[in-house]
DNA sequence: CACTTGACCTGTCCGC
DNA sequence: TGCGGACAGGTCAAGT
């Protein structure tokens, strides 16, 4: 998914949109994407207020009332989208799965194909500002309805992502939690501190250990290689091979992407949309992610495509040498 | 441990 | 237009 950026972005719209907020249902169709005990869902989900929404590396923290939490990773292809009004269908004609809560709190099956005809209507806006309009769709995995019948839908394309129910307390116990870096967007975060968490991964080359979360949080494909051209580093360089000066460098891109990213909204490349189902704009200001073949807007030379720690990787092939 | 590769899924795009 | 293969924002579990 969505790197840093982009679940920055997703949170900070829940905050504005479901805190306050009361759970009235949730339905579900594949449990690989909410593995949660339905008896925890009725306790500790239905009914409970929405009391903040947390963010640490590219994991979302919906904390509940009830001292529960609902923890969101979207990913590839997660989507977390709240949609304010809707007409024109009815709860027993969402999703394809089960159905917690409504008047009984019991489970029903439901059998209905998601209505074609439900519509969902957001703000006015570009037409090419929305991925989604019409909700919920086939990669619709979870539904929450709130007490005042508004929603928050995951989508999940592809089902790598998932929404697991929790004790608030334990979130920081997840094994994906305990080992995660520092975020690199924390005021107090330096380049010395920065330059010291590489120290582990001086035989793998730099695009890799960027990726890696245990490193740095929140760092994923387009913000390396966006990070790597403003440093001008070729990804494959040894993390080793690598002077201070290079980390400092590298430390201030890696800060200024993924705070421009965050004031554009994120980048689009396909499915990412933010909490009112908007696209972000970031791949308006990207200077080498997918434009391989157009110019580097540094020195002119034409930009290429490699495969570099098992991703596709842009770069500048005059900038970034090793 | 550090490091690399394939697997997890669905959809799209590109070449034949 | 159909079909096969490569590829897509991220982690994990296995390998070496």
């Amino acid at each position: 998914m969505p790197e840093l950026p982009e679940v920055e972005t997703v949170k900070r719209g829940l905050l504005k949109l479901i805190v306050g907020k009361t759970v009235k249902t949730v339905s579900f169709d594949n449990p690989k994407s909410f593995p949660n005990a339905t008896a925890d869902v009725e306790a500790f989900l239905l009914n409970s207020k929405i009391t903040d929404v947390r963010r640490r590396a590219k994991v979302l923290i919906i904390d509940l009332s009830t001292n529960y939490s609902l923890v969101v990773h979207l990913k590839m292809t997660g989507q977390l989208v709240f949609v304010g009004e809707h007409k024109g269908i009815r709860d027993s004609e969402m999703g394809n799965g089960v159905t917690l809560g409504s008047k009984s709190n019991t489970l029903t099956p439901i059998s209905q194909p998601p209505n074609p005809n439900g519509e969902y209507r957001f703000a006015a806006g570009h037409p090419n500002d929305s991925l989604v309009n019409n909700l919920p769709d086939k990669s619709t995995r979870v539904t929450i309805t709130f007490s005042d019948n508004t929603k928050l839908f995951f989508n999940d394309q592809r089902k790598f992502g998932w929404v697991r129910l929790m004790p608030t307390l334990e979130v920081p116990n997840l094994p994906f939690m305990m080992r995660v870096g520092p975020e690199p967007l924390e005021p107090d975060f330096t380049a010395k501190q920065f330059a010291a968490r590489f120290a582990r991964r001086a035989r793998t080359n730099i695009k890799a250990a960027l990726l890696d979360q245990s490193v740095i949080a929140g760092v994923g494909n387009i913000y390396a290689d966006e990070a790597l051209w403003g440093a001008k580093i070729h990804p494959s360089t040894l993390v080793g091979d690598l002077p201070y000066s290079k980390f400092q460098l590298l430390y201030s891109e890696v800060r200024y992407v993924m705070n421009l990213s965050i004031e554009k909204g994120g980048s689009t490349n396909r499915n990412y949309v933010n909490a009112e189902g908007k696209k972000g704009s970031y791949m308006d200001f990207a200077r080498v992610f997918r434009r391989e073949g157009l110019d580097c807007p540094r020195c002119g030379t034409e930009i290429i495509k490699l495969r570099v720690a098992g991703r596709g990787t842009h770069i500048c092939s005059s900038c970034q040498q090793i």
